[in-house]
DNA sequence: AACTATTTATAAGA
DNA sequence: TTCTTATAAATAGTT
């Protein structure tokens, strides 16, 4: 979208790379949580900046409930996890997490 | 976009949600990747429907590598996780996490 | 599963 | 850098 076609590649220019990934970044959460609403889908989006320093949340619900059923599923599998699930959980729902969300 | 003007609400007809679940879904994945690819982002994305039985992963490097960044960064609030977070990305990069995923 | 009228997102530019 | 605008892209309703 825009003026031209972007070609889908690495932006080399630091602060059109950094411009672009303010504009998508917003428009992906609010895609996400269109998704989320539109259609009862719960869901969770991790984003790394290219410094590794910033990241972002979006859930339907929490994320715990969101990693929780990660975990159902894997454990569904067949894949013993049951001890472990929980205690991450516990940690994606920690306040701590919620200081890390940039939103 | 489209036709009419759609409003954000869930989408009562099953068909319906279904039909805009699959469209809305592989748009909002496209434009996941396109981010990371464009911006040198790491991210991860999981998509349930409505149903639970069905989820989705997107991410710029493996799922392990973007976990293990988040773990990074709540070790890094304080938060005491050193023990767990190893064990955890070593769950997320299990074979048995790619047969679950619906690509 | 394809089409197409519209809406939405966004690349450049101001 | 916040706002604008021309254009590309996504998609709602339809077939």
């Amino acid at each position: 979208m825009g003026k031209k076609k972007l070609e889908i590649k690495r932006i080399e220019n630091k602060s059109n790379r950094q411009i672009t990934f303010s504009k998508r970044r917003k428009g992906l959460m609010k895609k996400a949580r269109e998704l989320s609403i539109l259609c009862d889908a719960k869901l969770a989006l991790l984003i790394f900046s290219s410094t590794g320093k910033l990241y972002e949340l979006c859930n339907g619900d929490s994320l715990a409930e969101v990693v929780q059923r990660y975990w159902d599923n894997l454990g569904a599998s067949g894949t013993d996890t049951k001890g472990l699930r929980f205690e991450i959980a516990d940690i994606w729902s920690d306040e701590a997490f919620s200081q890390l969300v940039q939103r």
